[in-house]
DNA sequence: ATGTAATCTTTTTTT
DNA sequence: AAGATTACAT
């Protein structure tokens, strides 16, 4: 397929910066892999100046996959295509000196965050679970916005506030003691860096000679002040953005940064891309009449040139339960008339918890299905143990990795000890794991207990050295052998099945991890630092679930949902107070939800469903529903309702689905 | 240690 | 209301 002249303009154009606008399913991806190519094929750069920034790493892998492709592996060799994070990590990992970072510093998930603020908080909130939400939210809320501990202490406001900046400070200051860094830190630290050393800004502007951004819309503050110090004054970038894809400002996103971009470089190339490849007319249509509703800096109008397509349909339903049910019907009819495929169908809802009674509809009628997000394979406790065991390898410091596997299997280390181990670490400002081999511990402690300690410490610096001589791969399996882990998961799961699993999900970070090692024509091999700080970031996860889409029905958040499409999708829950959700409209903040529909429609290739239940659960509680005001503001000759008049027929529909016969006839009789 | 009973929490989106 | 977690009795 040729591109169309805007997509050539914008692979074309890399004089200067360059904002690409690109409207849903227009062939973004496109142009940015052929710019990349045009880039290093005509205009003479080397792969290795040449950096892509995504948001997720499925986006990042799909992108050198296409890559590749287009201009071949050899050629793309050590071109940059990472998500910001990762682009982070690596720009940390080699200015770690300059950052006054031990190498092997720990990568901190959110639960780890979540429990180091846990414990510094005890006295200031106690176990309020609501107030330490609040308090994780604000120190992302000050990292992204490129706010240090000592400036949010100068403008904290009112007392909770001030609060929080305090314990931001003391945060900040346990972190560099674990040699630990959070998520927000991969953007933070680095352009901190960036902004501060001249040196290292000039070496990063050499190494990288022109950017691409994708999803522009979804940076925050310091995400785009990164961008910024890494071209340059040079300027050779291409962003591209979709304002009416903004759906992550709740955490930090700033689609204004589309706005300043003109601002900060004012002979920028605007692009539109309005040609949509991807959805039928009516879709593209009532997307566009829903999408109006929302203000525009920027003004464009998609157009397709498909098919007009079939009337977009609304399912009624009395209940969640029916809910599911209906959409089982739906796509087991569906696909009986159109001979298609389960993995042509996508479910899409609001919130996680909708997929429960999907799941189990879908499972009764044994269809195949797929659940994107959900619990990770990083959040079991097998899992995470062995990360915790290899990350206290690599960073000795981690006490939170010390904590967890320190009596796992039971070494005879028990809180008593811990806590006498804590207090004098603590007090002595070193980390618990420095404390075993301190001398001064010996008036603390019972020998005994000292000489349990003294065999772990020895263990794992043992397994840090076989690392460190390069044999990551044996230190791994000398690790889960020589804590006996799986006697210990047969004598502490419920069953022998579940040990199994377990095991089995053992089996598989081990492959991972020396796969990663290994390395592979894709990726460079890595060290074993690298290797855990990289599974923190989940990227090995996501890689896993694309190799395993099989013919399976979809089932995601509308927020997952971005940036994929699907032949048919159902939207479910398009009811007042779900899809615009409840908290969205009591802060008066419909425009995102407006766009998360936008997001979920825009999906659609060739047909689309809403689905609206009449009443819905919660909390125990039945509430009466009404239909989401985005319906009322799609154009009504394009919908086609089923259903008129839910009660009546839905009795005729549970006689149909075959379900609760028996309830009805009962309920006959009793009257 | 293991199974059952009592109690608690949950429903916004995630790199 | 249901699922998850904790407590308690065995």
């Amino acid at each position: 397929m040729k591109l169309n002249p805007a997509q050539n303009e914008a692979v074309h154009y890399i004089s200067g910066p360059c904002l690409v606008l690109a409207g849903a399913g227009s062939g973004k991806t496109r142009v940015i892999v052929n710019k990349i190519g045009y880039l290093i094929q005509t205009c003479g750069y080397k792969a290795r100046h040449i950096a892509a920034v995504t948001f997720t790493n499925k986006a990042a892998r799909e992108m050198k996959e296409r890559v590749s492709q287009s201009i071949g592996r050899k050629e793309a060799r050590g071109l940059w295509i990472s998500t910001f994070h990762t682009l982070g990590l690596e720009i940390i990992k080699r200015e770690h000196k300059a950052l006054g970072l031990k190498p092997g510093f720990s990568l901190f998930d959110d639960q780890d965050s979540m429990a180091l603020l846990k414990e510094l908080t005890e006295k200031e909130l106690q176990e309020d679970k609501d107030l330490l939400r609040a308090l994780a939210t604000a120190i992302s809320n000050w990292k992204g916005g490129l706010i240090i501990p000592d400036r949010a202490r100068k403008i904290a406001k009112g007392e909770q506030e001030q609060l929080f900046a305090l314990l931001y400070q003391r945060y900040a200051q346990h972190m560099k003691a674990y040699n630990a860094l959070d998520f927000d830190d991969l953007i933070l630290l680095p352009t901190l860096l960036l902004q501060f050393n001249e040196e290292v800004r000039k070496r990063w502007q050499k190494r990288i000679q022109y950017l691409l951004v994708d999803e522009y819309q979804d940076t925050n503050t310091s995400q785009y002040e990164l961008v910024k110090l890494l071209v340059g004054e040079r300027a050779r970038f291409t962003v591209v953005g979709d304002d009416d894809q903004s759906i992550y400002s709740w955490r930090g996103a700033k689609p204004q940064n589309l706005v300043l971009l003109g601002k900060d470089f004012p002979e920028l190339k605007l692009i539109k891309l309005e040609q949509n490849y991807r959805s039928s007319q009516r879709i593209l249509h009532a997307a566009n009449i829903l999408i109006a509703n929302n203000p525009h800096v920027y003004d464009k109008s998609l157009f397709s040139e498909l098919p007009y397509g079939e009337p977009l349909r609304i399912l009624n339903a009395a209940n969640e339960e029916q809910e599911a049910e209906r959409v089982v019907a739906e796509i087991i009819r569906h696909k009986f008339m159109g001979k298609t495929n389960f993995g042509d169908y996508a479910i899409l809802y609001r919130g996680n918890h909708q997929s429960r009674l999907l799941e189990r509809a879908l499972m009764t009628n044994r269809i195949p299905y797929r659940l994107s997000g959900g619990t990770s394979f990083f959040a079991r406790a097998e899992i995470k143990d062995i990360m915790a065991y290899l990350r206290l390898v690599v960073n000795p410091d981690d006490d939170n990795a010390f904590l967890r596997v320190v009596n796992l299997p039971k070494r005879g280390i028990g809180p008593a000890t811990l806590e006498k181990l804590g207090n004098f670490a603590n007090s002595k400002h070193i980390s618990m794991f420095e404390a075993i081999f301190d001398a001064g511990l010996q008036q603390h402690l019972a020998p005994g207990a000292i000489e349990s300690l003294f065999k772990f410490g020895r263990f794992i610096v043992d397994t840090g050295e076989i690392a460190e001589r390069g044999e990551g791969v044996d230190a791994i399996k000398q690790l889960i052998r020589n804590i006996n882990y799986e006697d210990y998961l047969y004598e502490s799961s419920p069953s022998a099945k579940a040990a199994e699993m377990r095991m089995k999900n053992i089996s598989e970070l081990y492959r991972w991890v020396t796969e990663m090692l290994a390395g592979d024509d894709l990726d460079e091999p890595m060290t074993l630092p690298e290797v855990v700080t990289r599974l923190t970031l989940r990227d090995m996860m996501e890689r896993n679930n694309e190799d395993e889409a099989g013919d399976q029905v979809q089932l995601m958040t509308l927020h997952a949902s971005k940036g994929l499409e699907f032949p048919y999708v159902f939207i479910v829950g398009m009811e007042e107070g779900l899809l615009p959700h409840q908290s969205s409209i009591d802060e008066d903040n419909i425009e995102e939800e407006r766009r998360l529909a936008y997001v979920g429609i825009t999906r659609a290739q060739q047909e689309l469903f809403f689905v609206v239940c009449r009443e819905r659960r919660q909390f125990g509680e039945t509430i009466q529903s009404q239909v989401s005001r985005f319906v009322d503001e799609l154009p009504q000759d394009d919908l086609h309702w089923d259903n008129r008049k839910p009660e009546k027929k839905t009795e005729q529909e549970r006689m149909q689905t075959g379900k609760a016969n028996i309830a009805n006839l009962r309920a006959m009789f009793k009257k």
